[in-house]
DNA sequence: CGACTTTGACCCGCGC
DNA sequence: GCGCGGGTCAAAGTCG
């Protein structure tokens, strides 16, 4: 199946500019449908919890999202803090890929209009928050990062980094792609996921990036929209040819590129940049939902053959018109199966809602002012310290697995 | 024939 | 100023 039906896609929780923060208090609004609403907040002693929650599903949700945070500091300085979902429903089985019976229950839980899967609010901070951190258990990445790797091979893993505005200057990030975004990488077997929003962007020209780290073994994520590939290249430090697309629809910019880690062949790296000015496109492939269309074939794959053949691809079906980036789906191709993921962020237009990974993480928004790092973001809010310097471009790093695992 | 990939060349920013 | 490297262009080729 390298079709992930769209209806299996777990809604993700979403960010929107509803969502707030104030004082350590992060607030989203996990994704319900069109209907419904609830927000979950991590505050500041990073206790996750549902309020205002009104559907049956989400209460069930409530007793059993016992998501529980960590902060912790990275070489980069930059604090990270993982999300942990402890709930059995978020559990790894639920989003294993691959997992029919899951699936199923999605299909369900959506036909409600109700997104059963809420992530755990991820507050991370550009720079270290004593705050967060005496609130939190001190823990050592890497130490986490091990037993997470390990479970990586079997379910899905992704990061996600937004940055917002690129302050820093594009030399910055290549440093930071130099170091394979490593701050970005941590894949984790159970619903954890680990933002790290590094670097607060002062960047007002780039176009926002989202970086999307997955564990996958084919190259292109289906995210919903449909890409043309316009160049290739290998690019230094990594022996792996970096493929780049366009969004093909008129007058969208939108530019994504894609490459697999130099460290971990099966991690592939998507940058998205730009906003889409329009909606999800409907899959040509109507058969196989999210299947297809939006995806261009992987690069390294090379074969031109594979274009218009996704089934290996991964795909994110389609979340929602609104979803920027679309949602994403581990392709079944790769060992997290047909991944049931879904996962929205970042560009999108204002009102329109962020799908946020939903396995078991979201990033948690915080809403700084009026941030303009979150300009480019209306729906996804970009941590952004109330450091009244040019800080230092905000890279929201989000691990998250798929819903089935976590996006991508 | 349209959509899309491939691929070498070109452009441009950055560091030295 | 020069070279490096990332990103983009565009012609040619492929595929359905």
């Amino acid at each position: 199946m390298a079709t992930n039906d769209k209806s299996t896609v777990p809604p993700a929780a979403i960010i929107t500019e509803d969502s707030t923060f104030d004082n350590d208090v992060f607030s989203f609004q996990p994704h319900l449908g069109s209907k419904q609403q609830s927000f979950c907040t991590a505050e500041k002693d990073y206790g996750a919890h549902f309020q205002n929650q009104s559907l049956s599903n989400i209460h069930r949700q409530e007793s059993s999202l016992q998501s529980s945070f960590t902060a912790v500091k990275d070489n980069t300085n930059a604090t990270i803090v993982k999300a942990k979902a402890s709930d059995s429903m978020f559990g790894n089985s639920h989003y294993s890929a691959g997992q029919q019976q899951d699936d199923e229950t999605n299909q369900n839980a959506q036909s409600e209009g109700v997104d059963i899967r809420a992530a755990a609010c991820v507050p991370v901070s550009t720079h270290c928050d004593a705050s967060l951190m005496e609130s939190q258990d001190a823990v050592d990445v890497s130490s986490t990062l091990s037993n997470e790797e390990d479970e990586r091979a079997t379910h899905g893993t992704a990061s996600i980094e937004c940055e917002g505005d690129e302050d820093e200057t594009e030399s910055k990030r290549r440093k930071l792609d130099a170091l394979g975004t490593s701050t970005i990488t941590t894949a984790v077997a159970t619903p954890t996921s680990t933002i790290d929003m590094g670097t607060a962007a002062s960047r007002a020209v780039r176009e926002p990036r989202v970086v999307v780290q997955t564990t996958s073994e084919v190259d292109i994520l289906d995210d919903g929209y449909r890409w043309r590939k316009y160049g290739q290249k290998v690019v230094k430090g990594n022996p792996n040819p970096r493929s780049y697309y366009k969004c093909t629809h008129p007058g969208c910019s939108v530019r994504k590129h894609v490459e697999r880690a130099s460290h971990d062949l099966k991690s592939v790296i998507t940058t998205y940049e730009g906003k889409h000015n329009h909606e999800v496109p409907a899959a040509r492939n109507s058969g196989q939902a999210g299947s297809s269309s939006a995806n261009a074939p992987s690069a390294s794959q090379g074969s031109s053959s594979h274009r218009r053949q996704e089934p290996a691809q991964a795909s994110f079906a389609h979340f929602g018109a609104s979803a920027p980036f679309g949602s994403f789906v581990l392709p079944p191709s790769s060992q997290l199966g047909p991944a049931t993921g879904n996962f929205r962020f970042g560009m999108v237009p204002p009102g329109m809602a962020i799908p946020m990974p939903s396995l078991g993480s979201l990033a948690p928004t915080k809403m700084v002012g009026n941030s303009s790092a979150m300009q480019g973001y209306p729906g996804l809010m970009m941590p952004v310290e109330p450091k009244a310097e040019p800080a230092p471009p905000v890279y929201q790093q989000m691990m998250s697995r798929p819903p089935f695992g976590h996006q991508m």
